[in-house]
DNA sequence: GGCTGATATTCATGGAAAATGATTTGTTTT
DNA sequence: AAAACAAATCATTTTCCATGAATATCAGCC
């Protein structure tokens, strides 16, 4: 059986004639006939009308039933790749903790104001499940701060963050190996790649193990820092974007340490679906305009 | 698109493999990569990850959905006229009140009995709009008493009905013209033919016009007549089986008048989904052995 | 690092099936 | 009865598909 065999008998169903469908799906009526009657053979049953006038018989109908479902499907599908509709489509990003707090607000919304119709589904993880994720082809696409060692995957730079220390007191330089050995850092849970780049920095400066707070939430962190519980590392939009809220200051890190890019690593371009390669142009576009006025991010 | 590549796409899918999906599908593997690059070059989407392991992108994921819906929707119409199934078939069928109560129940059930799973609906009403819903596609078969003038249709003899002239009173031979003329009938509604059967008795004795009174029911009809309010016409068996209730008795008519055959009409057998057939079958069966034993039968 | 087994791709080819236009057949209309 | 119309048939061209052999690519392994 053949979709195209199916399609003519829908036309012959609502046209009522041959020369009427023909016309309609650009053939010849010989070619509508033999179609309808490849069908008929197929299926031992008779599915038109032929005497006087052409009209679908109970089996013709019968099928013409299914036959809608499968077009329809069909178009469905179609049009899911080769038209611009992106309805009914869905799209899985997953995002780690603090990506997802950072900057995936202005993108999602960017996102789901130009395709509402999307069903968008976020998902939100450490960064290795979030990696198994779309090595299992579960999430379309992933953010992800650093570069994936996986390969055979498409990795897009968008987001850049630097990252500064901070603390409740004016700092001139890095503290002290000594001083760091007795201080304490706030940071997010583990699987967050700045606690990574805390612990990278105390490696930097020679200190082996220091306490590590962990904390749930950006405010919590920011209010114990400005109570002069300890430092803790933050992008500095995000720091200045808070200052006026609490007695902070910010210092420079090392240039290595400080650069935090985060990428979207996604499989390649040529598997994406309509709907993925329009999120990504929409992630383009507002990174873009991030880093063209970067003084008004910040979360 | 090709209902065969997608065939072909779900194989890789569930298998993992082009070589597995050729052999599965009974086809070559040269053949698989066609088309599923054929697939790939209608959409403009990459399908299948091809390093190293086989599996779909996230975008053969996606049509694969639509696939299964495809298929299946495929498979179960091709079983609808293929296989031995049924299911899911839908079964309309038409007659008049005076059939569906006096022959149909034996034959509804035998069918229901033997194929549970089909979606069996009777429509009961005049002659004259049975046909017409047989013309317009609307039932799948109906049973009309005597001939249908439409052409083009398959008829088959299924009952046989000796009408009989029923009174109060014993009778010898058919009332006189005098007696006729002032005698009432008790009948069906309009347009049911038994009721037409009356009218062809009057003519034929050369009686115009004479008093029928419409009842709804049989027993009504037969309880009037036992009354002594008037005569009926009606098959034998009836009568037969509701004598010992009434304290009727009737009168052999002249044959010509007597015999009222009751046609199953149906388009042309060629037309027949699988369940209309087998209800022909069920039919055939149940009237071949109503009329070995007819005493057995009555309403 | 190169070998080996397995798997996918590419390519040429024969053959099957589809599309086409001319013609015939059948039905409806006048 | 004839004309007008629509579908079936048929012969022909064309396209597309299935096939198998050769080639390329990727894993595992010595």
């Amino acid at each position: 059986m053949q979709l195209k065999s199916l399609r003519l008998l829908m036309g012959v169903a609502e046209t009522g004639s041959f020369v009427a469908t023909a016309q309609r799906l650009h053939t010849v009526q010989s070619n509508v006939t033999a179609h309808i009657k490849k069908l008929e053979e197929e299926l031992g049953v008779q599915l038109v009308h032929r005497s006087g006038q052409v009209r679908l018989t109970t089996a013709g109908m019968a099928l013409a039933e299914y036959a809608e479902r499968i077009l329809s499907a069909h178009d469905e599908a179609l049009s899911l790749f080769k038209g611009d509709r992106v309805a009914g489509s869905r799209l899985r990003i997953g995002a780690m903790e603090t990506t997802t707090a950072l900057r995936l607000p202005p993108v999602l919304a960017a996102f789901h104001g130009a395709y509402p119709e999307v069903d968008l589904q976020l998902h939100t993880g450490p960064t290795a499940s979030l990696v198994e994720r779309l090595t299992e082809g579960l999430v379309d696409g992933v953010f992800v701060a650093g570069h994936l060692d996986h390969p055979h995957y498409h990795l897009e730079k968008v987001f850049s963050e630097e990252l500064v220390l901070v603390s409740a007191n004016p700092m001139m330089a890095m503290p002290t190996t000594e001083a760091l050995l007795t201080a304490t850092f706030l940071a997010f849970r583990q699987g967050c790649s700045y606690r990574q780049r805390i612990e990278l920095l105390l490696a930097h400066c020679g200190v082996s193990a220091a306490r590590i707070f962990e904390l749930g939430s950006l405010d919590a962190m920011l209010g114990c820092v400005a109570a002069g519980m300890g430092y803790t590392v933050l992008p500095r939009a995000t720091v200045e974007a808070h200052q006026h809220r609490f007695g902070i200051h910010c210092l420079a890190l090392p240039a290595p340490i400080a650069q935090v890019d985060t990428y979207f690593a996604a499989a390649q371009p040529a598997t994406w679906t309509p709907a993925l390669a329009r999120f990504v142009d929409t992630l383009r576009q507002v990174a873009a305009s991030d880093t063209r006025r970067p003084e008004a991010e910040g979360v």
